[in-house]
DNA sequence: CGGAGACGGTAAATCGTTTAACCCTGGACT
DNA sequence: AGTCCAGGGTTAAACGATTTACCGTCTCCG
């Protein structure tokens, strides 16, 4: 691997005069500026961005600390993360957690050490913050991603999670329906308190009583998804529609609801979070609060540039995205039907979205 | 942020003697070791990475290049990398080509400055491969993925196309079609290509002749399954069965088939490449080519880290990954009806996988 | 004709580590 | 008592860039 010196050599001149025309940070005569390229190029050099950054105290990487880049909610926050980052020369190193906080821990410290100019993260959940106030302290912008970390004063860009659970009960509501479950994520988790929180503002503003047997509480995995499934509909005249608080639990819930044989929206409405491509696929199509992850990973991404490049200053700031309610086929009005009865087969005709919105994500897929 | 100069006069000692603790490159005495670690403690010290790297002429940083992390093929072979490398202290730097040799030239060039150790490759296609050769020279590490380039050597990991393909089309064989189109890839690829191979052995296997009209090019996107999908089903008497190379152009052929109202498997047979969550959830569960990506990356990522070692010499291998077939609903036994026809409803008794295949991925998704 | 800039180039310090070579001290051994 | 050697520590030279300060030369102009 040739080095500045070597193409110094060659061209006959100091490295200094290399160096500058590379960054161009001073004029240089045409003449040597040309014969250093030639150097390069004959050399295939190129120069050596660590050195430089030791230097320069500062790389252009990004850490992206994610739970689980599996979970299809994440790869569209990377791509406008990554679009963004790269087109200011920025690059994205990214590591999952697995949700684990000890995992976090460890990939926070190791990204400490390579001199991440920023991360962009979306933590496990726990207890104990103090890695990552230890890391703003020392001077490393951090941006929160989908979840803040509580007690972390830090940017953030966040989904606006109460509204959008609390429009989708809202929807289900307004089909008739008084009996609705809800199958939460984590309680730990911000996100998945936020939305409960939207789906009791709903209830309380439809003067519907809260009831605790409808609530059940998941944690955000297909696994979880079917295992509550099942118990919902054992006793399947408790509810007449369930609102699920992420794409893959709903994932979970249909195949509970085929294993009972209960069939949607027929016998049992359907509103949920995400919108995985499934659910603009496959029947039933499923009425979705939509993330715009793409748009959310580069307004993450362009924020913590920003402060790194100190062009934004100041106090952090909390950025809520508002999702957008899709409604499909999985939710229907309300029919008074008990569960399983015949008469509930023939579907209401309901104004609803026509197929995908192909437009909600920036890039095919 | 300190550095190894702070914590030596906090602890009194010199820094080669920091280092010596640090690395645990040279005994220490008891003492002397406990004020250091004090020092390191007291001081959040984090060694910089990005000095070190300097100093060893290496990093520790990996660069995963593909054409689209939104393709949920990707994520897994990225968290089977990730996980392998994490373990044995290596970090991925991982950037998207969009399918575009331009973009992943660049890509490609940055890479290189930054000096990583490795590349695992998932090269976009191109007539062009000299920036890889360059790279190559220079002595840098690459190991392919998924697809190989062209006229380079390098060790590479790789789908056993031929073979999946060749059984997934057998499978329809046997179940009696005769008539089985396929929608392919772009035939510039090698995947593509082998897998079209595979198609065009089974048939020759049993005689069945080729029919061109019959083979329709896409490009591995979900809008050319859709419109090739509406395409085929012009004319539906053409073919009994379909077998699709990748997952999201029969996400796009499932939703053309429901535009036109066929129905799978009753009027149409379908196999498919690729295993999305979906296959398993949502009706009719696809007969699939199960693709193991998390192995496949966690493979690549051994191979690398193992030729980055000097663990592994001598000439480039080619490791072939070979796939399942998982038989499922969408594909049934041909009845000789005719597209459409009533009598074609009920589905014939055959022997098929029950649910879903949970153990094919590692992770929880 | 002399001096002031402008211009184009270079020397050298520096960034934070690693590591080979060296140095000191205090037993152990003869 | 003198010699060795092992153990524990330090010194200082890299690694490959950036960047400040400096240095000739040339030109222009009063």
């Amino acid at each position: 691997m040739p080095t500045i010196v070597e193409v110094a050599k060659r061209a006959g001149v100091s490295i200094a005069t290399v160096s500058h025309v590379i960054r161009g940070t001073k004029r240089v005569s045409e003449g040597v500026e040309e014969r250093v390229r030639n150097a390069i190029r004959e050399l295939d050099y190129f120069p050596n961005e660590i050195a430089r950054s030791l230097k320069v105290a500062q790389t252009r990487m990004l850490g992206m600390v994610l739970p689980d880049i599996t979970n299809p909610f994440f790869p569209e926050i990377i791509r406008g993360a990554e679009d963004t980052a790269f087109e200011r020369g920025y690059f994205l190193v990214t590591a999952n957690t697995d949700e684990q906080i000890g995992r976090e821990r460890r990939i926070v410290a190791a990204l400490r050490s390579y001199r991440v100019a920023g991360i962009l993260l979306a933590s496990a959940p726990g207890n104990d913050a103090s890695h990552i106030l230890r890391l703003i302290a020392s001077g490393v912008s951090v941006v929160c991603l989908d979840r803040q970390v509580p007690g972390v004063p830090s940017d953030a860009v966040l989904l606006d999670n109460v509204r959008g659970a609390r429009e989708c009960v809202r929807h289900l509501i307004q089909l008739g329906h008084r009996s609705i479950a809800i199958i939460t994520g984590h309680l730990r988790t911000q996100t998945a308190q936020e939305r409960l929180q939207g789906y009791e503002d709903a209830l309380q503003e439809a003067d519907i009583p809260m009831a605790s047997k409808l609530i059940f509480e998941g944690d955000f995995r297909e696994e979880s998804g079917y295992q509550l499934g099942k118990q919902l509909l054992q006793k399947p005249k408790n509810a007449s529609a369930v609102f699920v608080c992420n794409g893959v639990m709903t994932l979970g819930l249909l195949k509970a609801m085929e294993d009972k044989g209960v069939r949607c929206p027929d016998d049992l409405s359907l509103a949920t979070f995400d919108d995985l491509t499934i659910d603009r696929t496959f029947h039933p199509h499923l009425t979705a609060v939509v993330q715009p992850g793409y748009e959310m990973g580069a307004r993450a991404a362009t924020i913590l540039m920003d402060r790194i490049e100190g062009k934004m200053t100041g106090s952090p700031s909390s950025l809520r995205i508002v999702p957008t309610l899709v409604i499909r086929e999985s939710s229907a009005p309300f029919t008074g039907t008990p569960v399983g009865s015949a008469a509930a087969r023939h579907r209401p005709a309901v104004q609803r979205a026509q197929g995908a919105p192909r437009s909600a994500s920036q890039n095919p897929s």
